[in-house]
DNA sequence: AACTTCACG
DNA sequence: GACGTACGTGAAGTTC
């Protein structure tokens, strides 16, 4: 067990109890101030672990610690003698709810934490001091109990924690007159009035010493106490022989107690900055968290961050141990009554789990059809609002179902509780929910997405969707919903479901909901993403409802028009093509476009893929078409005609809503595994912008009437934070310097000057700055930049060789993926790593991506930072945000407000790493505005 | 539903 | 020495 621990190790036993106690004792009663909870010996106990781990900077540092608890009051000594201890009175009332916290402390900052049942402290001590300096390691045993000095000596030496002394076996001899290997037999004669061991009656510690120095040790004492010339001392010696060698049983202490760890394993780590200080935050400990936050040059989280209402006032059962989920325990809510006593419950819980049904999945247009809640395993009731009669025929009668509560009543009922500051509201995705009610007038907070807390967790390790989730984390098989509307031509809408069904259905949906939250939001904090959750993930849902919300004029005329000339194009294009194929075929199909060249043809390169297929990409037909083919060329110019109609121009209209006459997209916050965020439906993060006809299609993003659009975009962000993060010298002075980052590649790798370079040369070494990013290859970079593999390799060993930290970087960051199973960003976000311990070519990839996630999530972090900042810094002018495309911000504002907003914006956006990291580059943001999102960027 | 292709950062 | 590769997305169209 002593694996790894031995000679030139220093391990630190802290005796937790001293530690309580003393605190307790030293400090006024505190209390917390939001809910009155007895704090005061909290409060000191970690101002003096703070002061522990801050102190100590000599050559005395210790390699290894552990903080010592008791378990329980009962331990094997009242089995030899049960009055042991029977005198000790029991803690004070208003110390005793503070035992668990300090548990909590010590693990928050991170020392190992070990109490076992049946031993006392100090037994555990005892072992970890025996074993340590039986490895050969030094050992120093935080504490001024004289119990413990008999373990002093040998490597072993204990230091009063208040006076900061030394206790050495010269300190024991002074207290003990005899020394430390003697001192369990002093003891034993002597007794212990406050730990109730008899000793020898009318024997203190002056004669036990004077006794033992005379005979040597107890045993030979006791032998020949008939010699000892005192009448009434020997008299006592003898009758009370067994009292006093039960005595020594209980002084001495325990030292071979089996450990189920390693010493190696109490290593000394640094705390965890984001989980100590959301334990500190939490036990509302200002002026602590204050120090810890500027020792880490970080911020401490907010109370209302960390507390959830209810989440942690109220310890929550394992899910193991709750019931299964129960369809027919659900309540259907019919009347006024009902919804009454529920909202009721609710309040009185302080949370819930809500789930809107609607009907369909474009929130910006789906109608309400009903809410279910939840309170609690089984506790899961459906409120159906907007439920119609007849699914029985195709288009059934449209009336109102019958036994549905008014519609505007519900809501007006629900409004205050949805609203009210002080009940948390749980969903699974909730922003879709939060959009819905919006449009009926609720704008519901406080809020907590089990989607969000899964992605905090586990980015990475799978998808966040309910049914997935469920799954996975509760083994339950959700009810599919297409049992309840079909799928394909027959879909129906939720609005025609019977409502029977239709309650089992969305109650489950709430209970799951609760379900998931009640077994994820515990595992924050010890996965040390409670930070990441709070900061990064649940203030987006906010910050993004509204942007989608706002949505983005588009004018349809220009992508009409487009659409138009596309076609035209495409037309002549097509007849080219079937011409130069000799005969007609599809176009758009890869596959008979690589039969009639590979095989009609007989083109030379065709490579067929796992489905046999003929490879047709870009790529291929570019090649062909430079050794001067005339029908790749075509179809590559009609391809690239065809995804622009097709994609954008034919699509985007479709997606205009009639109501506010804009498009609206909607962000996924849990799709992308880095913290990236994902456009969907439509996708607005893709609009074109490389090629000039593509270009076009943004001149139809457009701004309101006597409004502007405003982009301001990062530049290099990417590169910045591999600066920052794998510390370049070179690069960081670059960036500094703000020179061209390509261009001093370049220089440094092919020693040629800056000025006047040959723009092939900055090309090649842009291609690996960011191939570096994406986890470089010799055969990407040779595919990239088409030149022999041979060639790409050495370019990137001269890379490496200039600039040694970014290998360094790229080792080190898989080296913890490997070991961690995860990787994080400067901002702790987490992201797994499944696979990185393959082998084979799908490691790879997988390392590849381990490399590549830390810097593109930082950068995501980064702008999301910017964006939850973003709302109060310009809610002084007429400006919205309207959308987020990776590292560009997109805002409509009024024209005469241009200038200000793109100050404060930019000011938010760079910024925004602060002050959670202090970035050694600076962050620079370009800017640019204009009538439409081509003139703005 | 899977595959291919291609738009973006 | 070969494996198969640049990282992260979403949408449209074809094919099965």
């Amino acid at each position: 067990m002593t694996d790894g621990f031995g000679k030139g190790h220093h391990l630190h036993l802290i005796d937790g109890s001293a530690f309580i106690f003393r605190a307790y004792h030293a400090l006024p009663p505190l209390t917390r101030r939001s809910d009155g909870l007895p704090m005061g010996a909290v409060a000191g106990f970690c101002n003096m672990v703070w002061k522990y781990l801050q102190d100590g900077k000599g050559s005395d540092q210790p390699t290894h610690a552990a903080v010592i608890f008791d378990h329980s009051a009962r331990t094997f000594r009242n089995d030899i003698y049960p009055l042991y201890k029977a005198n000790r009175p029991e803690p004070p009332e208003d110390l005793r709810p503070q035992f668990p916290l300090t548990r909590e402390a010590t693990r928050a900052f991170n020392i190992a934490c070990i109490e076992t049942a049946g031993f006392e402290a100090d037994d555990i001590i005892a072992s970890l001091a025996c074993q340590a300096r039986d490895a050969g390691g030094r050992v120093t045993i935080i504490s001024s109990d004289k119990d413990l000095m008999q373990l002093v000596g040998g490597g072993v030496e204990m230091m009063d924690p208040i006076k900061a002394k030394p206790i050495g076996p010269e300190e024991v001899r002074e207290k003990f007159g005899v020394g430390p290997e003697r001192v369990v037999d002093v003891q034993a004669l002597a007794g212990d009035s406050i730990d109730n061991v008899p000793g020898a009656p009318g024997i203190g510690i002056k004669t036990a010493a004077q006794l033992i120095q005379e005979y040597g040790d107890l045993e030979t004492l006791l032998a020949r106490a008939a010699e000892i010339r005192q009448p009434k001392r020997r008299q006592t010696l003898i009758d009370h022989a067994e009292q006093i060698r039960i005595s020594k049983r209980l002084v001495e202490l325990d030292c071979r107690m089996a450990l189920d760890f390693s010493l190696e394993s109490l290593e000394i780590r640094e705390p965890d900055p984001e989980t100590l200080l959301e334990f500190l935050t939490r036990m509302e400990l200002r002026t602590l968290s204050k120090r810890v936050a500027e020792r880490f040059g970080t911020e401490a989280p907010t109370l209302a961050e960390v507390a959830a209402p209810a989440a942690s006032a109220e310890p929550v059962a394992p899910v193991a141990e709750l019931p299964a989920i129960d369809r027919g325990l659900y309540v259907t809510i019919r009347d006024e009554a009902t919804l009454a006593e529920w909202l009721a419950e609710i309040s009185g819980q302080g949370v819930v789990a809500i789930d809107t049904e609607t009907t369909g999945l474009d929130e910006m247009r789906a109608e309400l059809v009903g809410v279910s809640l939840c309170t609690g395993p089984g506790r899961a009731a459906y409120l159906p609002l907007g439920h119609v009669d007849g699914a029985a025929d195709l288009f059934g009668s449209g009336a109102r179902a019958a036994g549905q509560m008014d519609l505007d009543r519900a809501l007006a009922m629900l409004k205050p509780v949805l609203e009210d500051p002080s009940v948390l509201k749980i969903g699974q995705n909730i922003k879709y929910d939060w959009k819905v009610l919006a449009r009926y007038g609720i704008r519901m907070a406080p809020l907590d997405d089990t989607m969000l807390l899964s992605y905090a967790l586990n980015a990475g390790a799978h998808n966040h969707g309910m049914d997935e989730l469920a799954d996975l984390y509760l083994g339950h098989r959700c009810l599919p919903i297409k049992e309840l509307i079909g799928s394909g031509k027959a879909q129906i809408s939720f609005a025609q479901v019977a409502i029977d069904k239709a309650s089992e259905y969305a109650a489950e949906d709430a209970e799951v909901t609760w379900r998931l939250w009640h077994h994820l939001r515990p595992k924050l904090a010890p996965n040390r993403v409670a930070t990441a959750y709070e900061r990064l993930e649940r203030p987006m849902i906010g910050v993004l409802a509204d942007m989608e919300m706002a949505g983005i004029r588009i004018d349809s005329e220009h992508l009409k028009r487009m659409s138009n000339a596309f076609a035209q194009k495409m037309a002549g294009l097509e007849a080219e093509i079937h011409e130069l194929a000799g005969g007609p075929f599809n176009v758009g199909s890869p596959k008979q476009l690589g039969e009639i060249l590979f095989q009609r043809m007989g083109l030379a390169g065709g490579k067929q893929g796992k489905t046999g297929a003929f490879s047709t990409g870009a790529e291929v037909l570019e090649d062909l078409a430079a050794e001067g083919h005339a029908l790749p060329a075509r179809v590559l110019d009609w391809r690239a005609i065809s995804k622009l109609k097709s994609t954008y121009t034919d699509a985007l209209p479709l997606h205009l809503n009639p109501e506010t006459g804009r498009v609206h997209t909607s962000y996924s916050i849990a799709g992308a595994q880095t913290g990236r965020l994902a456009s969907t439906d439509p996708n607005l993060q893709n609009i074109p912008v490389r090629t000039d006809e593509g270009r076009r299609i943004r001149e139809a993003f457009v701004a309101g009437p006597g409004m502007r659009l405003v982009s301001l975009d990062y530049s290099q962000i990417e590169l910045r934070i591999l600066a920052h993060v794998a510390q370049i010298p070179a690069l960081k002075q670059a960036f500094h310097d703000g020179i061209d980052i390509h261009a001093m590649t370049a220089s440094q790798m092919f020693g040629v000057p800056v000025e006047g370079m040959d723009p092939m040369i900055r090309r090649r070494a842009k291609a690996i700055n960011f191939g570096v990013i994406y986890g470089i290859s010799g055969f990407g970079l040779a595919r990239n930049l088409r030149i022999p593999r041979a060639e790409a390799q050495s370019f990137i060993d001269t890379y490496f060789e200039r600039f040694p930290e970014i290998r360094a970087y790229m080792d080190r960051t898989v080296a913890g993926a490997k070991q961690d199973g995860f990787v994080r960003t400067l901002f702790g976000r987490r992201i797994m790593t499944p696979g990185i311990n393959q082998s084979g070519p799908a490691a790879g990839g997988a390392r590849r991506a381990a490399i590549n996630a830390p810097i593109q999530g930082a950068a995501a972090d980064i702008i999301r930072r910017a964006m939850i900042r973003m709302p109060e810094a310009v809610a002084h002018l007429p400006a919205r945000m309207l959308l987020q495309v990776h590292d560009e911000l997109v805002f409509e504002v009024e024209e005469s407000a241009v200038p200000e907003l793109v100050e404060a914006a930019r000011g938010v956006m760079q910024g925004a790493a602060d002050p959670a990291v202090r970035l050694d580059v600076p962050l620079i943001v370009d800017a640019g505005h204009g009538l439409n999102w081509a003139e703005a960027h």
